[in-house]
DNA sequence: CACAAAACTGAAAGCGCTTCCAATACCCCA
DNA sequence: TGGGGTATTGGAAGCGCTTTCAGTTTTGTG
């Protein structure tokens, strides 16, 4: 079976190429009449338009990439990745475009990829997601030809188009929360202070104890990774070392290593340690007891992230774009008050 | 910045768009002299091929689309699919390959993507996820030009090309492990039975059962839908009506749902009840206790999906491609025998 | 040293589409 | 009815690359 081109359907239809090419596009300057001959003749035919020639001759591929650094390495393991991956998918799909995505697995991939992506023409804009400070990724893509988005504020490219949650007020209002329910010591496990969101969480940690006159102290400050296992760790060392009676784990995955650490030490939640997490992924809904955390719109993160690039890639950068999301506290029985 | 295109690369070197093109894609023919020159103009200018056009030329697109199918709606949720998509990039780039991504989220979008998907010159090939028994996608893409490959065995398209793990002989040594530490009565938290994947492994319980002369009683299979709610729920109805002191969960996330489901009838695993579960997905090495489970090489599947659907693409199709990869007993805690 | 064969190189024809520009058809109002 | 304007259509030039084919040079062999 033959590839049914334009050129077939012009035929078919006795008008140009030009003319079919109008009525696919839904172009004006055509009339009724011959647009409805055509499109019977599209219909007749099974004509579909090849996308790679069109992508040649107007210069757009109608293609985003997706792309995760090296350096995130629990792609699968946390939640977060698989469900933004989704969200920016859909939102893609739904305006026309393909979502081609890109897994650096290892430093070679990366050095191999990054030119293909940022220079062959494959897509219209790109779409990375924040990594640590010390990751040049961004400074590599920056140099190429296409229009780039960073999926959370990157730390060492400031100026970069950008969109993120409100990582400062999503924890400073889970603390406050924690306080509001009268908890006194409030122990937390942050994200690695090398990413943004660590950072910010952090930040939003001490404001909030700063602002009642709680003490800020390093000791009740333990650094995880965003893995369950880290936010184990940390529980247990807060635990072991400090007399809380809460903990704000700067993510669900953590918080979940936290609640394992807790029942080992033969307390429970949210009687002796009230909990709060930060994402609000489903598993947090049916854990027991259920988290109370910080709701994330990760979907709708993908979406918003997919209408600015778009935005981007048909009108230009600058100024650059800086998007913030709201987060929403969400509570339920960790933190021991409904 | 205007790109380089070969023309460029060509009138710097003094030869023709051939011998350009000859010297990019490692093409013999041409003298090493020349070839050097070459390179060094290329290097000098900066030049990365179009790969939209070259693919225009060459008929191929050097993309593989992976589709998850509308009735996939836990993509996010049970971390399989992420791993498998992770698996499948990965080995994509390895190859030269770009991967884009289709998740159906809705019918619509199923019904707008897939010609697009299967006649646009996108994608020079398919891996698309199995589903249901009801359901009809694979018909679609069937009829399309573009050849396919099934991540997992379709039940109603058995001549198409799949890849696929021993889910019978994994479920089989499963069960067969359960008898040989002592236990009695066996229940079984099946996957849905309109999936190949819930039907075989059910088919491997039954095996085993059947052939160390154990009764096989309906009331002791209980079906889930692989989510960890469903294995709760499974474990509940399964403790509450027998005298189970095995479960056998069709995947690890409902055998975590199982373990929540154990504990809150005050029994522990392994000493009143052994778990085993299926896929040995990241968590079930940190639960508590560990999980017995059968280990699926989600990762070595992707890599040889790519690497069968590229052989498709490369030599056609016939016979039909029908892989199936091992499973491995992988032995923890939560059936009491180390 | 001659001649066939092999190795190398360039010209040119596309791949299927968009889009600019010129050409034609149509309309309105004076 | 004629002239200017507008709506519609077709012609043709690419987009950047691959690939075939023919022409040219080099090599190998008797």
């Amino acid at each position: 079976m033959k590839h049914v081109t334009l050129d077939d359907v012009a035929k078919e239809a006795g008008v140009s190429r030009a003319t079919v090419s109008r009525v696919v596009n839904d172009y004006p300057h055509v009339s009724d009449h011959v647009r409805q001959q055509v499109q019977n003749c599209i219909d007749k035919l099974g004509y579909n338009p090849h996308l790679i020639a069109r992508s040649l001759a107007s210069k757009k591929t109608g293609n985003i990439g997706l792309v995760f650094p090296n350096s995130i390495h629990n792609f699968f393991t946390d939640p977060y990745y698989p469900r933004l991956t989704e969200g920016i998918a859909h939102a893609c799909n739904e305006n026309d475009y393909t979502l081609s995505l890109f897994i650096f697995h290892t430093e070679e991939l990366e050095k191999k990829l990054i030119p293909r992506l940022t220079r062959g023409g494959l897509v219209d804009g790109i779409i990375v997601q924040a990594t640590g400070i010390d990751d040049n990724i961004l400074f590599k893509i920056k140099n190429g030809e296409v229009p780039f988005l960073v999926a959370g504020r990157p730390l060492n490219l400031p100026e970069a188009n950008y969109i993120d949650v409100d990582n400062v007020s999503g924890a400073y209002n889970a603390v406050a929360h924690l306080i509001r329910v009268g908890r006194k010591k409030i122990g937390m496990i942050s994200g690695p202070r090398n990413t943004s969101a660590g950072l910010d969480r952090l930040k939003g940690y001490r404001q909030a104890l700063r602002e009642r006159n709680y003490p800020i102290e390093d000791g009740l400050i333990v650094e995880g990774d965003f893995t369950e296992l880290s936010g184990y760790h940390a529980a247990n060392q807060l635990l072991k070392n400090q007399e809380v009676d809460a903990i704000f784990s700067a993510s669900d995955t953590m918080a979940a290593g936290a609640l394992r650490a807790v029942k080992d030490h033969s307390l429970s939640v949210p009687e002796d340690i009230a909990l709060v997490g930060f994402d609000d992924l489903p598993p947090s809904r049916t854990a027991v007891p259920s988290l109370t955390t910080i709701r994330q719109p990760i979907r709708r993160f993908g979406v918003k992230a997919v209408d600015v690039l778009i935005d981007i890639i048909d009108n230009g950068s600058p100024p650059p774009r800086q998007v913030i999301l709201g987060t929403e506290l969400v509570i339920r029985e960790s933190c021991g008050s409904i």
